[in-house]
Parts: C-alpha cells; structure tokens; sequence
DNA sequence: CTGAAAGCGCTAACAA
DNA sequence: TTGTTAGCGCTTTCAG
C-alpha cells in the first residue's frame, strides 16, 4: 500500500495540514519543520494521490487531445507537439482517435471521459457547427481545424484559403497553366478541403485561368492511397495537367509515386505542391514543395487558450487564433 | 455543478446505492426502479465522477504509454493500436515522450504521475537491465522492445537477431555479398542495434561472407538524417557495398534518397532492406523491403498483459512474448 | 506557524 | 431488493 499524508505527518510528528503545506510548497513552514517532513516524505516515498486530489479540487491535470489517426503523419507530428506544451504546463494528455467519425466526435464533445479531464482538444473532420451548438457539456474545448463558420468554440487554425492561393500562385509564376487540384470533399465533412479549393479557385481567378472542374479530383480520405488514384485518373485524361495542388502531403506523395512510376519527371512534365509540411517530404524524392502550417505553434497556442479557459474566463466569447504558415518550395516544383 | 449519485438519488426518491446499482448495471434492481433511475440520470444529464470512482477503487482505468517521440512513424503507428486496443478494453491511454532519455525513461519507471495511472507501457531506449532492477514503484510496467537479458518486467518484444538474419539472408539470396549494416550503436542504449547486429553477422556467417566492419556505420538516431549519411560515408568508400541492411525503415529512406540522389539504381546498383514496415515503406520510390513486426499484436499483447498483472497475478513471474514478423520483399531488393 | 475537522463523490460492508 | 454508513486521501476553512 502507498503511503499517504496521514503516514508522513505520523512519521514526521506534525499534523496533516503541516505535511500537506510542505508538499505544495506553501511559505510560512519553519525550517526544522519543512526538513523533519521532507525526510520523512522521502523515508516512506510518499507521493500525493492525484485522485484524492482531484476529487478535492475538481481538477486532473488532465487533458484529452482527440484526432482522426496518429497513423497520419501530420497528426502524430502535431500531437507531439502538444504532448510537449502540456509537459511543460505541468499537463498530461490523454489521446483519442476519432476515425473521423462523427459519431466518435460527438461522443467525446459530450465528454465521455466523465470529468477525468480537465479540457479538450479536439481535431474534428465530420463534426458540424450544428452539432457544435447542441453541445451541453460545460468542459473546456479547443478546435484544431476549422468548420465553416465559428462561433461554437475557441479555434486553432490556419488561414486555408490564404495558404491554399498561395501555393497555387506560386505554380502560376513557375509558368504552369493547366493546375489539377486532388482532395476535393463535398460531403458535410470536409470543412477544410472546400476552403484549400476556394484558395486554388482564386488563385486561378486571380491569374486569369479558366476553372476546369475535371481537373479536380475528389478525394475518399487524405491518404496516399488515394492521392495515387487520383494522379492515375488525371494521366488517363486526354489533356494531362502540368501541375498538381495536393490538399495535404500523403496525397502529394501519393502522386508523386504514380508521376514517377509512369517515367514521368517532377517537376518537368508535372509539378508537385502538398500542404503540411510532414517530415516525410523533406526527403521523398523529389522533396516535395508544401504549405508548412506551424504545429508546434499550434500545439503551444492550443494548450494555452485551453488553460485560459479553465483557469477563469470560462465565459469569455470564443477566441479564433491564426497561425503563421509559409509555403516551402522544394524540388517537386523548383527541380534538384 | 455536476450533478452526482446523491442528487439523481433525490430526484428518483431512491436511495444512492440504488442509483450506484443501476450505473454500475448490478442485477438486483426491480425493473421500476430501475427505469426511475434512469430517467432521472437522463434529466440530470448525470456522469459518474471518475475521481471519487478513482480513489475509491484505486483504479483510475487510465494507462500510460511512454515512447522517444510520437513524430517517428513507427512509434506513431504503435501508438495508434494501443489506443485502438485499450479502447477496446475500456482503457484510456496517456502519452509520455521521453526522447530516448534514460532520466526521462526513469523518472518515468519511478512512477512520475503519482498513482495517477494503472499501468505503464514503456518502451526504453537508453534504460539499463541495472536500472530496472532498482525500480522500487509497483506500478505495474510492460516493456517493448528489449534489452540484452530479460528479468525485471514483462516484455513484448520481436525476436530481433533472427528477423535480422532472415533479412540479412534474403539479400544474400539474391546474390549480394558486399553487405553493409547501418544503424550501429555501441552505447549502453542501442540493445536492439546490437541484436540486429548480432543477426546480420549470423547471417554472413552462415553464408560464408567474411565480416567487414567498414561497412558497419554507426548512427546517432534511427532518423532519415543519419540514414543518408551513413550512405554517403558507404559510397566514399573504395569498394562500396551492392547492399544495406538498415536497422529501421527511416534509416533505409534516407540511404534510398542519397543513391537516388547519387543517380545510382536500387536495387541495380544497391538492394536496401529496412525494419519496422512504417507506412511510407509501401509509397516510397523505390518501394522498401522491410521486416514487419506485427504492431496491432504487439498493442494488443501488451495491453493483455498490462490487464493481468493489475488484476490478480501481482506477482507472476515476468513474461516475455515474442510478437510475430515477416519479411516483406519489395523493390528495394527485387526491382520493380 | 500549526492543528482539528469537514467533505469532495463514490463503493462496499452491513443492515433491514 | 433497497437503505445506511464509513472512509478512500486530499485540501480548506477555522481555531489556536
């Protein structure tokens, strides 16, 4: 059995409250005092029970960060960032993998963990702004990732259709003309797809170039898998693009193996830009030109609204942070 | 404020233990009473407070998982089903990077959240047979991935000498004899280098190659980084290999993209083999052989064991399960 | 500066 | 089948 503060007070021959003002570094403890317990605490290898702790003060120490997949680089990338704020905000995380799926999502916005977490992080995909609303769970929630409009929750996100036009133009000044985009998600998910192909539609706009629709390829889910597919059907076409925007890096990678598997060269005939910056695409070959979203300052802005949030202003309106981004431009667009 | 047992309690006109009857789903409860709870719980929208819970049972359903870094896929992808399989089991999983630090890693065998978890899944880098032994917490603890001797912990580990040997053996069938190794490490850490080690020089024995250890290269990290360089420094070399077993799927990417980079052909030129199968290890250009350890089983195994020993046999001796693998052959070795 | 005692929400003996 | 009660380990008034 572990020892409790009752144990160290007894060993130490002061009282509970004593014991307990030296574990919580409380000030007006005399010297003799403070050493006499301190021995003690290290005599019978005391350490404070979080659940007792918890239940007393209402707060973990816990948070809950939920994802599609930490098998999707971008995720397991940003998760560890967050895992490293929490750590040094004194903070734990607990992960949940959503699938994506809006019945996993709802399920934990209603707070499953029944008060074992202090707040939430959640990286939606399918989740409404409807059901945002309905929500009656009071626990603190941040969002990675944005809906359509905002309003429900504090959000973390970058500037999609900004960074989207961004990377299109930059195809545009390399002097490519017939731009496909792979990724595009019309069901009710897909918040993030629709904004990255209004970016690409105003690039185009903005360049002069007429939107061709059968040079957007639809997208099951952002995987290689299905970047592969795409590229292939986008080959087959009578008129091939010279360019590709990819909605994420998988899809990007993806491509890029059906290009290289054809004997085509990328960027000569095709040109190549992602969107992530996953670590994967500094070394592909050809390394691949992307939208680098900052996730470790993502992560650190997440912990610190979520810890805003429980820490007072529990009612303050909803906060909706932006953060910085560049596009990097690697070999998939530039040659090697 | 939540509602807890003692106003759900109320507003049916029932006792608390009948309420706690009904949440915790005990058969005895007439089916009037039964629906009186339960519609009380629903009006109250009442969630069992899992701290009082915690620290009544000492069992907080909470396990953790501490690995280097969430950012290398493999141990993302682990990650992944160990949640997926605690999931499964009703269990929540928090996750500790440690970096590969052996003061992390101990601190972390010491017990760190403070009775806060059920259990510990750990998968040491640096952490000695020594330190194990030390090891005064009682949490219960399940180890992936080995050191040199077991004892001190249950452990889930793929059997890595022979998975070695069977890859180190694929590219001797294939008519390679110049076979280089990188991923060496000779520090305390680095066990499953040395077992790897240890397979391959099995192999060329077998195979009568004589051992070479200028084609041994040691690496700081399993990164595609010190992938790269360790093929770099292979290719200055007067007689370069025609073949590199690489002691994980990253290492051997980043030794594919300095051939590729050098103009050379894989596997013309030089067959590559990696370990751990990562995802990207299907898309990469060329595809890698790698050797797979099944993770799913892995998870799935560890969390089984972890799920033993704090339910009942305490003090079993320690286990130690050698998960399956297989040698997965792709075009880094027979072309495509 | 230190002690005594109440109570967070729950479960498990025990009683009825 | 249901109710009563003690107590898990801690923090927090309130006294001293």
């Amino acid at each position: 059995m572990a020892s409790s503060l009752k144990d160290v007070a007894r060993y130490a021959g002061v009282s509970i409250k004593t014991v307990s003002n030296v574990v919580n570094g409380y000030v007006h403890v005399s010297a003799v005092t403070r050493a006499k317990v301190q021995q003690a605490i290290a005599a019978l290898n005391y350490r404070p029970n979080t659940a007792a702790r918890h239940l007393r003060q209402g707060r973990s120490g816990v948070i809950a960060l939920a994802l599609p997949e930490l098998r999707a680089p971008y995720f397991a990338e940003l998760a560890g960032f967050v895992v490293e704020a929490a750590d040094e905000r004194s903070l734990k995380v607990l992960i949940e993998q959503t699938d994506g799926a809006r019945d996993r999502e709802l399920e934990i916005t209603e707070g499953v963990p029944g008060h074992l977490i202090d707040g939430l992080i959640l990286s939606p995909l399918a989740l409404t702004e409807d059901d945002l609303e309905q929500r009656t769970d009071r626990l603190p929630m941040i969002l990675l990732g944005e809906q359509i409009t905002d309003g429900a929750a504090d959000r973390v996100v970058v500037d999609n259709v900004a960074a989207a036009e961004e990377a299109v133009a930059h195809l545009v000044s390399l002097g490519r003309r017939r731009i496909a985009a792979i990724g595009a998600q019309d069901a009710a998910p897909g918040a993030t797809a629709r904004l990255r192909l209004r970016g690409y539609r105003q690039a185009l706009r903005r360049a002069g170039i007429a939107y061709d629709p059968s040079l957007v390829i639809p997208v099951e889910q952002f995987h290689r898998h299905d970047g592969a597919l795409a590229m292939q059907g986008l080959l087959d076409l009578a008129q091939p693009p010279d360019a590709v925007f990819c909605f994420n890096d998988l899809l990007g990678l993806g491509a890029l193996r059906t290009l290289l598997s054809h004997g085509l060269s990328v960027p000569g005939d095709v040109a190549v830009v992602g969107f992530d910056d996953i670590e994967e695409s500094q070394y592909s070959t050809p390394t691949l030109t992307t939208v680098a979203p900052d996730k470790e300052e993502i992560a650190r802005t997440a912990i610190d609204l979520l810890i805003k949030r429980f820490s007072g202003d529990h009612d303050a309106l909803p906060r909706s942070v932006n953060p910085t981004y560049r596009l990097i431009c690697r070999e998939s667009t530039l040659g090697g």
